[in-house]
DNA sequence: ATTGGTCATATGCCGGTTGTACATGACCGG
DNA sequence: CCGGTCATGTACAACCGGCATATGACCAAT
């Protein structure tokens, strides 16, 4: 990676994303420069960024504070997302290079193949699935509007994870349904299986509300 | 406003939408500082921020530059910009308060007044209709994701402006409608009237590139 | 128990230092 | 005399560490 500043936002993204560092849980930049090893400008910079995508809260004086995993907030994403994602995979299954559908249909079946319960292992493949598709929109603007919500989206599943296996079945297997879609350029079975993977997820944040 | 760093994005933002900082051109972080009478590090926030949104490319030991408005580039965002305010209308139409609505038909009616040909005066009321809008939307990420795209819509309209008078006339007409649509409540009329500005919008785009 | 003051600790902010990319001009070879 | 290459100077963002300031906790005095 080129600048320092990006390391510092991807360590720290996965030190949240992954509960290194608990929702609610006070946080400085001090401990974060002892923990990443960077200066303080790098951290700084990355926890900017972090609180406009809302995955930290800067209190001036006080502290940084990561952000808790509110089921409300996390409806609202989701909200959002329903709509940008299909709009992201109907461009997709239009603009998708040969190259790109070659990268998406390998990665669908990694998907297919993946039987792991590595939330970490499955998170990266998540991130391709993600990034992957963006790309193939060929659309710099919706990457740049997606790519929080989606951070937002893998940090709230991850936490709330009850049965992991089983979810991340079921979370590969819808994945893979979008590849496959955009893969073939059926738009419209690539917007259902987004919409699909979007109620998944709705259903899923509503399930925690009842197991909580 | 509480913090100097976002002062200086707003003075920046100002600064590249109303052309004091012509597209293409060459800063650099200790002119801004000068110009702006910040220190560094506001200066170097706000280019960050601005360097995400697309306003202005940063090149590591060679300078800041102001993003060209490019045709291409504009289209993508209003591709993007239709689905979201499409959502954004609907929402808002459908959630505001009360104090909202009452504040949106003030808004509608001074827009409908509106008789000027100043784009400054005018880019303050069309910055004010967004945010009314994402407001009565009630989700904070709606607002995140569309205010750097209403940002680089702007600043693109005003940027190749050719008949000033006549086009605010047909924003002004364009962006009440939605704001009366959204003050009765009635999400189609809004939605209608969100796609009306967005198809104005691409017409706009596709306009300057003839003339150009 | 409450209030006043002090202290530890946090980010906001600043200015200096470092490393890097580019331009310029000298030098060398044909 | 001309073309190409390399050293050198310059201008910039990246980065660092320290100072200024705000805030909340804690403690003592009333």
């Amino acid at each position: 990676m080129a600048n320092k500043a990006d390391q510092a936002y991807d360590v720290l993204e996965r030190m949240i994303t992954f509960q290194e560092l608990p929702p609610g849980s006070l946080v400085s930049e001090a401990r974060l420069m002892e923990r990443t090893g960077l200066g303080r400008t790098p951290v700084r910079e990355a926890l900017q960024r972090l609180a406009r995508e809302r995955m930290v809260e800067i209190h001036p004086s006080q502290g940084v504070f990561v952000a808790a995993t509110s089921i409300e907030a996390q409806l609202k994403v989701l909200e959002l997302r329903r709509s940008l994602e299909e709009l992201a995979v109907r461009l997709a299954a239009h603009r998708a290079t040969t190259a790109q559908r070659e990268r998406i249909l390998e990665l669908a079946e990694v998907l297919a193949a993946f039987d792991g319960d590595d939330p970490q292992e499955f998170g990266d493949l998540l991130k391709q699935t993600h990034t992957l598709i963006v790309d193939a929109a060929h659309n710099e603007f919706i990457s740049l509007s997606m790519a929080p919500l989606q951070g937002l989206s893998r940090r709230f599943w991850f936490a709330h994870l009850r049965d992991p296996k089983t979810e991340l079945h079921e979370a590969a297997d819808l994945h893979g349904q979008i590849l496959r879609a955009i893969c073939h350029g059926d738009e419209t079975k690539a917007t259902d299986a987004s919409l699909q993977l979007n109620d998944y997820l709705t259903d899923f944040t509503y399930r925690t509300l009842r197991h909580q």
